[in-house]
DNA sequence: AATTATCGTTGACAAATGTAAACGTCGCTT
DNA sequence: AAGCGACGTTTACATTTGTCAACGATAATT
């Protein structure tokens, strides 16, 4: 099957940020660890750990008797599947507002800063005037579509 | 009740998203815009909205026989609420390849790339040279927080 | 007045999610 | 050999979400 990559829900999130830190982990390893940050029973990760399997999240490899669990798909992937999956409910013409917004909360690394500005300058080589709202249908006229900023 | 502002389904964002832009609303109205983009029966649409108000997402004010719909919440608040939700899921330490990855991948106006090239040069005066891996509890050290990009 | 159209509310049901107990199977201890 | 533990699997149950049909009240039409 493929790997359901769009469908991670958010405790399925804490176990996959877990495997995809330490690439292998033993179903002992997961508990001991995410307890440590969630208060979960042994169960709730057990069961946790079987639906991602079922969604071929983690794929499993016979270690004696356990299993060892590694991820199907890579960790950046995933985000950024999800991330743009979820910048597609927003308006188009305010996902510029939104990030602005996003970054000015986000602590960010130099490194990364630098990245960003290096887009961003290439970008605006054939970045439009505007991108206009998509919340009505095609037929229908946004006529509220002046640029109304939020802060 | 206080609205749930990080409990906005797909399925709502989409009625949500004609509130916002209309401002005001008949059920009738956001049944008939909501039918050109989505394939969803009168009774699915007056499902969601009975949500929202429930979640006291939507207010209502009587207009004769009938409801005018309005939201309790921006836009603005709800999409930086639920996008800054959502990165908290993430590895800290990636979080800025990704959004790397999604700036590329988002059209922008010019005016959103400037205010973007501003924030970052403001951010740029204190950023730290690292930010690490939070994926694993604090007693548990992150072996593999060398910088390893995706694409 | 009788009929029809509108519109909000209720009830329904399957699938996904959060949360967890119980069970069956092998090895490991004593 | 008997019992204990670790580990994956099954079952369970409430809540949320996607999707609708049916109902009841009220207004518009004929």
């Amino acid at each position: 099957m493929t790997p359901k990559i769009d469908d991670i829900s958010p405790a399925e999130w804490e176990v996959m940020r877990i495997v995809w830190t330490k690439g292998e982990v033993s179903s002992h390893d997961l508990i001991s660890l995410l307890q440590q940050k969630r208060d979960w029973s042994d169960s709730t990760i057990k069961t946790l750990i079987g639906r991602l399997v079922k969604k071929a999240l983690l794929q499993t490899t016979k270690d004696g008797r356990r299993f060892l669990y590694t991820a199907t798909v890579a960790e950046g992937t995933a985000m950024d599947s999800n991330v743009q999956a979820m910048f597609a409910n927003l308006c188009a013409m305010k996902r510029g507002q939104t990030l602005v917004n996003l970054i000015k909360a986000l602590p960010l690394a130099q490194a990364d800063i630098t990245a960003l500005q290096a887009v961003l300058a290439d970008k605006a080589k054939t970045a439009p005037e505007m991108v206009p709202c998509d919340c009505l249908p095609d037929e229908t006229q946004c006529e509220t579509c002046e640029v109304k900023d939020h802060e």
